[in-house]
DNA sequence: GCCACTATTGAGACTGTATATCAATAAACG
DNA sequence: CGTTTATTGATATACAGTCTCAATAGTGGC
């Protein structure tokens, strides 16, 4: 159900899935759609609001969001601050890096931490039903772009 | 700093260790240190101040429970639905296994998920200063007391 | 014990995020 | 078209947490 880049742009491929799940095609969700499609970061419910038209009222956009949520076209991103914001999901169930000065984020790849949560849970008589993991830091270009720690 | 059963309470110790930083022993604190040594679960910081006499400001509970967790006396404790609870605090920095039947909590242990975590970030050239992880499922006892999965 | 100094408190206002209500509106489809 | 039903949005509400600031209360020195 995630995103897969072909002919369409992403504002028409979120508006497909809405459709191919039950969900009306509206003039709010097109906008939503497009926004969604322009933005190249993760970014919180308001962030998004303010790039709207003002008539676009505030539960539709928290309503939405939630939509996209469950279709798995969005994901969650929590940051170190607590914030909570979205970004387009491509991976199915996956985790971030997430850059702490540029605001960047990249999906953790290649990384077996489901493999050994269930072995490390299961010696502990733990039957796994999911997880939630972020992960802080700096990037490669914050790295190497100057030593500022800051 | 984090709390280690001797012959003195959990309130006491609770005290101490805020004394240790330069923090007053004070009338509310007292009484927040003796509620939360009560606590056999994880809790939330309303659910805690019904506990104690309503006199005491909704802000002194926040203020001292900011304080624990620094101290590390208490840690964070994300649930599946995002609420944010509080729990006592035993080995540093560590991970939740939360039973999303019982609600019970046990620390992760035996698990390298900082090693794994390192040297996949290392792979993406990201330099890793933090991560947030809670595990979901349901505890032993909860899996072999019934059958039921709700 | 008393004082002075300063940390701490708490009432209440405020912020930010999110959901509930519900009448009005607009898709979808025959 | 017209009917049906999902959807919308203004508004109220909920909720978690922080801020302000005058009043209060520890603490250490004497």
């Amino acid at each position: 159900m995630a995103l897969t880049k072909r002919n369409s742009t992403v504002a028409e491929q979120i508006l497909e899935i809405l459709e191919e799940r039950g969900y009306r095609s509206t003039s709010p969700r097109r906008s939503l759609a497009a926004a969604i499609g322009m933005q190249d970061r993760h970014f919180t419910a308001e962030g998004l609001r303010q790039q709207l038209p003002p008539r676009l009222g505030r539960a539709t956009v928290y309503r939405t969001l939630k939509l996209l949520v469950e279709a798995d076209v969005l994901c969650r991103v929590l940051l170190e601050d607590g914030e909570l914001h979205y970004q387009l999901s491509h991976h199915g169930h996956h985790h971030h890096l997430l850059c702490v000065q540029c605001g960047s984020s990249q999906d953790l790849t290649g990384c077996d931490i489901e493999d050994l949560l269930m072995s490390t849970s299961a010696h502990h008589g733990f039957e796994l039903s999911g997880h939630w993991l972020e992960v802080y830091g700096r990037c490669r270009d914050c790295v190497s772009n100057g030593r500022l720690t800051g």
